[in-house]
DNA sequence: ATATTAACAATAATCGATTTTGTAAATATG
DNA sequence: CATATTTACAAAATCGATTATTGTTAATAT
């Protein structure tokens, strides 16, 4: 790191690097974050990686403890279910006013990254490498981005993205057992209901399908 | 400052101080906050003041900008139109769910927030001070919350925190002459409804009352 | 043996100074 | 005279070091 990379600031990237390390389960939730360790690691000072810290505390992908420093935010079965509640909340009204505002870009663009999502493979072989699992998670994403991102609404796709990622979090903490299941069916089933415009089933559907995601990390039943 | 003040860091404190002074009206939107001098009011370092600023332009009061430093956030019509529906989507299911789920105590709460409120005078008389105006504020908000108060969410309780700073930023860029309306009929029948735990009621009364706070503000019709 | 205090080490918070970047004035070039 | 290049300056970003806080261990007292 140590010099500045291209046109952005130390700070951007080192956040990016800390934000995609933490989603990605390289630390343990609740794992405190040595300011200075990390500084040493990524060869900054202890600024940037403050300021980092720091925005990453106001997403809630990172705690701060007052004169305790900064940890990894904690995981617990209630606190994804309160995650979820809100997601469905504002990720179907987002959805709905996708509906009723996409052009024929959007169609094609939510087509497209369907595609591109039911050809890549998740888990279904073992020796899956973490930048495979990386990669088909940054597609999921830009699947379910794809469908709410004709929503006119900026406000409400900021609280959107900040919810997926703290949904994203808990992806990484669960058992490989879990993640067998296979969403295809219903990443198909929600194109087609947003596709034919039709609100109420396309809601219905994606409910369903994030409230399952939250039973079988947990292995509700 | 200089010193740190009791128990709590120096920059929580500057941060609390800019939010108020940014949220009651003190700069212009849009005007810049430059670090160094802000330190120097504040008589803090540079890095206190940075944290400061990374901490409110991740909540959206402050906008950042690499390489061009900080500057208050802007305001326009349209996205205030835009917090207003995202605060309805939010407030309103954290209202269906507080009135779901509080006991007693927080009806009691209710009823205390609510009598404060109604003695309370707003704009009703001139020559009121930033100090008066400022002590309603923070009493309506108080009003507001207790009635979400017992949702079970945090996480969507945080939301609903967020938007009502960001709402709270427009309501000191109005014109005098809007500030003349009076909610406190709006705000016993929602008191009454949330009482009288009729859910779909109170939703009902509650997003007429924000929906008109934005057309006032603007002058819509 | 337990409680209290003192000294220490680790890390967080803060500082003042240095480097980098962006902008605008000044100068040069065609 | 218009455009390009250089220079100078202000502010942002970053750094390395200093100071403060907290938790822990050793020493002392009860």
């Amino acid at each position: 790191m140590a010099k500045r990379d291209g046109s952005s600031t130390l700070t951007e990237n080192v956040t990016k690097k800390l934000r995609s390390d933490i989603l990605s389960g390289q630390y343990e939730p609740g794992s405190p974050l040595t300011v200075s360790e990390l500084a040493k690691g990524f060869d900054v000072s202890v600024a940037v990686v403050r300021e980092s810290l720091t925005r990453l505390a106001t997403q809630g992908l990172v705690l701060q403890n007052p004169n305790h420093g900064f940890s990894v935010k904690t995981a617990s079965e209630e606190e994804l279910n309160n995650i979820i509640q809100a997601r469905s909340i504002n990720e179907s009204e987002a959805l709905r006013l996708s509906i009723a505002h996409g052009d024929l870009t959007w169609e094609s663009n939510v087509i497209a990254a369907h595609h591109k999502l039911s050809q890549t493979p998740e888990f279904k072989e073992a020796n899956r490498t973490l930048a495979v699992r990386e990669e088909w998670s940054d597609i999921h994403r830009q699947f379910h981005y794809e469908l709410i991102a004709a929503c006119p609404n900026p406000v409400l796709l900021d609280i959107c993205r900040r919810l997926w990622d703290l949904s994203e979090f808990y992806r990484h903490y669960s058992t490989p057992r879990q993640q067998v299941r296979d969403g295809r069916a219903e990443h198909k089933a929600l194109t087609d209901a947003v596709l034919s415009r039709d609100g109420d089933r396309a809601v219905e559907i994606f409910q369903a399908h994030i409230r399952l995601t939250a039973d079988i990390l947990f292995d509700n039943r």
